[in-house]
DNA sequence: TGTTAGCACTCGACGATGATGAGTGCTAAC
DNA sequence: GTTAGCACTCATCATCGTCGAGTGCTAACA
């Protein structure tokens, strides 16, 4: 008994009437809603090889049957090799970054919303990571009596910046001094190689001592990969339309599960170079979200950095709808992230230019 | 039949064991559990006149009594004219924030995630804000090709940045001279005013006028009340433990209002200049919240700036408990805001200067 | 006059019971 | 190989009676 082309088209309906209505879909509903031109009977007959085969559970005896994870594994690799995810929601995603999103917070919280508003799922939108930044400049500036914030400028564009003590004597032009001194050399290095290349001045140059380890600090604490980063999620309350999250503890573990960013942020990082990664249900390895799939795409920087954007939702996922989603949402954003500057989607930059 | 001292004791009583337990409360337990020295039909008499006087309600006629929004009214009032709310919880509040935190943003988080750790409802925190906060520094950072990432400095501490495009000649010593005759014009004014004078400066000088201009709208759009600000919560998953928020509904309507910050912002947020805002069921007006109340404080900064710590639960909150966090942690933060350099708290500043 | 014991009454919560119906597996006929 | 038919299973739902917490009222008591 093997899997031919029947039982899979058999299987197929089953998926789709359960992703579509969460309840055990029985053979009587697939002989009539999917006009296969089979009875009941001999749908059933096929359904008992499909349970038997793995792809099939069954609730209880007089209830119908539900794809198991296996049987979505099935699905989602058909759909994946087929090739016929596309990006069809391209336009329309494009169409939400008009004209807005400058910082790149913004723009990351801002796909978390689109992502969550075309899947109705959770979505969690991670920032660009991965690759080493190389410090392109470093500028301190004043802020207080005694204190200056520093602004390090990297490759990948993007801005860290902390406020540092610095001693009280040192005016604006000497900061300003100081900064271009220390760009001259740091430029080109990445940000852990700029802490040593600080903490070894501290010999050379006996002014400022405090100042240069103050500064080194930073740049350690920069590079500490438990640094926390800004997770954007959007569509939490989704979930609760969904009845798998009916149930109060599961709500409480996917809510808590969002509360703490660093471990959401673990979940969804990816480690491959691979475009995408389906987590059927128990494939995820997390207990408390075993009948929850994970899908996640990359994006990219022009520098080189790799993001990530994730969806989360119950096992039943859409998840041609999602991975398409995610493809275009990817695109969008490797774009963005691209092409123009960082921290500008073209449009925005345009927009400003026309004031001219 | 007015409310004698009696009758106000049976009332607490009853509001005590009705924020405990969430059930409506009998004669029995009363004259049992909080030892009065009266029968169970004494004090049915009484609560049948209280009930008359609208402190409580039955929801049928078999069951207990729940405490009404006047009972909670009267009970809070006496409360906060008893003055005895104390910051008991000072020390503890202080203990979380030893050697810890040092942007602004990472504060705020950091009290939501104390706030309602030691209160177990929904905490928020917003950033201060209000006053007009005034120009110290400007300063023009060059971050790639025809941007310019500009830096901020007000006198309360709170760095704004943004990149905006700027005409491609220009290096960086010619920045840094812009930026300072930039601060010598706008240095000491609002925000507003910085904008107002910048874009008066576009008919003077004629060069670089699409830069000025851009610069104009930054400080427009700085000006801008609708601005996002960061909003910190903390203690969602929190909610879910109350029986008060079991109907799905409800916890839905919830969540969507955590998700949409500025909503959240704008209910949360302080008109006045009281020291608390406690709005209880009804009274906070927003029909879906009727039977959940907001508790609200207010911190300051050095600046003068207002920020507000709120906390959200079901209107058997335990007010005395979150009023005295609440007041813990105002001056906890006004300390954080006033002491020291804003965007640092004096453990951290410290903690660095060892270093020397 | 205020307090209390006693008692009838109310009504939600809970468990048992039975009807309903969706769905199955199996068998036999086509 | 397909299908009609049928006995069987079992979750769901409504009904019904029991239980008990709690009340209001009355009458007795200090």
């Amino acid at each position: 008994m093997g899997m031919d082309e029947r039982k899979y088209r058999i299987l197929q309906a089953i998926i789709d009437d359960y992703i579509l209505t969460a309840e055990p879909v029985g053979s009587r509903t697939i002989s009539r809603k999917y006009d296969m031109g089979l009875s009941s009977a001999t749908i059933r007959n096929e359904m008992s090889d499909l349970e038997e085969l793995g792809y099939l559970d069954q609730p209880h005896v007089s209830a119908g049957r539900i794809p198991s994870a296996k049987a979505y594994r099935l699905y989602v690799d058909q759909l994946l090799e087929s090739g016929r995810i596309q990006a069809a929601d391209e336009p329309s995603v494009r169409a939400y970054f008009e004209g807005r999103a400058r910082q790149m917070e913004d723009v990351i919280d801002h796909a978390a919303q689109v992502i969550s508003n075309m899947t109705d799922y959770l979505a969690v939108v991670l920032p660009p990571s991965g690759r080493q930044p190389r410090v392109r400049t470093i500028q301190l500036v004043p802020v207080g009596p005694g204190s200056a914030l520093v602004v390090v400028v990297t490759d990948s564009g993007i801005i860290r910046d902390t406020v540092i003590p610095y001693p009280g004597q040192l005016d604006n032009d000497s900061l300003y001094d100081i900064s271009r001194r220390l760009t001259d050399e740091i430029a080109g290095h990445s940000l852990q190689e700029a802490g040593t290349i600080i903490s070894g001045m501290i010999g050379r140059i006996h002014e400022n001592e405090s100042f240069l380890s103050s500064l080194g600090t930073f740049f350690q604490d920069r590079t500490d990969p438990k640094a926390r980063r800004h997770v954007a999620v959007g569509g939490t309350s989704k979930m609760l339309t969904y009845p798998e999250y009916a149930d109060r503890d599961r709500i409480r573990s996917l809510l808590s599960l969002v509360e703490t960013r660093d471990r959401l942020a673990s979940i969804i990082a990816q480690n491959g170079n691979v475009q995408f990664t389906v987590r059927i249900g128990p494939e995820n390895g997390i207990p408390e979200m075993a009948d929850s799939s994970i899908v996640t795409a990359v994006y990219s920087t022009r520098a080189g950095e790799q993001g990530t954007i994730g969806v989360i939702g119950p096992t039943r996922m859409r998840y041609s709808r999602v991975l398409s989603v995610l493809t275009a949402m990817g695109q969008q954003l490797s774009e963005l992230f691209g092409a123009g500057d960082v921290l500008e989607t073209p449009e925005a930059a345009e927009k400003t230019h026309e004031k001219e």
